[in-house]
DNA sequence: TGAAATACTGTATATAATTACAGTATGAAC
DNA sequence: GTTCATACTGTAATTATATACAGTATTTCA
């Protein structure tokens, strides 16, 4: 998908805050009046712009004939990571769903928990956990890291050039230390949230 | 706010089926076009009759001018509870936020927990917990009960016609045991889920 | 440096859409 | 037993809307 001009992106904003707003996508003559145009071609022009870089998609001979083809905000479910792959390739994807009703930061992706290794701190097998990919880890936050092909769920308690301590929130498990200069770490994200469904 | 006949919800779920599969509301032919009705009017008719009764809005002289005024899948979420007002009175109700995106069951309402009577099934000060009113509450399940109107989560592992106990996740709570003939006990819903935010 | 993309003005027109008016028929409410 | 709400048909007019064509000026990229 190509990007967008400044001023593209002006007009794409404009007709979600439209739909957000009052529910239905704007006309090309509400579009010119708001931007000032004089002519209803500028906002046709715009449309066609936009259709052509796929940010929307146009029914012809339909009033307020615009859908917005980036309609995701669903956000992916990761359940099993397979080994190797990046956290987000489509083979981890469980599904869909939509965004945390609540949450501070945004929620880049979906984790489902596996064992009870974090349960003083009240995250359950089967949880889900809400992760934030682009936060900055911190110590004692709750972080995904991935040791090895290995994705796993801890809180975070030191680190330094060559010391990462992990802590598993649960008395059966050691901490998990390591020499980030021997063995692959990566931080996949922060816990920023938590979703349990109980039957 | 009034019912809807029969034949208005289905015109109401078709608005809203546009709304959500197109992104935009439907015209009057559409409309007809869908029921097989043989006059635009027809669905004038319906859309004046669901305005009337506070189900729509219409913007006259804008195509596809309808929008939804109630945001009714928005869920209340309530914080502390009024002592002799129903759980879902307004002035228990923080704010309203859309629906879980997972749960089997349906929510009718979020709490916000206080205190850390169930943090040995993960439930933690702060949490919201979504709740089902309509469950049958069942021995085992987490539920939401009133004991002269002092709102209390605890786990429901005894339930007879002279005696009920609660048990609260947490070694230093004892458990609540009553005699449901002496005491103001009623039981506002079931756990079904819980959502968490973490900064 | 020259073509393509961007960002508009200005005009025009076919058609999409709202919406009023005049009816018909049926069932519920008072 | 008549009024009102519901649920439509049928017609028609005004206006709202999409959208093509012909331009101009500026910027971007190859």
């Amino acid at each position: 998908m190509n990007t967008l001009t400044n001023r593209q992106k002006e007009i794409f904003d404009f007709i979600k805050s439209k739909i957000s707003d009052e529910g239905y996508p704007p006309t090309r003559m509400e579009i010119s009046k708001f931007f000032g145009f004089k002519s209803p071609n500028a906002a046709e022009d715009h449309l066609k712009a936009l259709k052509k870089k796929g940010f929307i998609n146009i029914l012809s001979g339909t009033s307020r004939g615009i859908s917005l083809s980036d309609d995701d905000d669903n956000i992916p479910v990761i359940g099993l990571v397979s080994a190797g792959s990046p956290m987000l390739a489509e083979e981890n994807v469980e599904k869909k769903i939509p965004a945390l009703p609540i949450s501070s930061h945004g929620v880049d992706f979906y984790l489902r928990v596996r064992g009870d290794s974090m349960i003083n701190v009240g995250i359950f097998d089967n949880d889900l956990i809400a992760v934030n990919k682009d936060l900055k880890v911190k110590k004692n936050a709750i972080v995904i890291a991935r040791i090895d092909d290995e994705v796993t769920v801890k809180t975070l308690i030191e680190i330094s050039n060559n010391k990462v301590v992990l802590k598993a929130e649960n008395e059966n498990y050691d901490d998990i230390v390591i020499n980030p200069n021997k063995v692959n770490l990566n931080f996949e994200g922060t816990c920023v949230g938590l979703i349990r469904n109980m039957n």
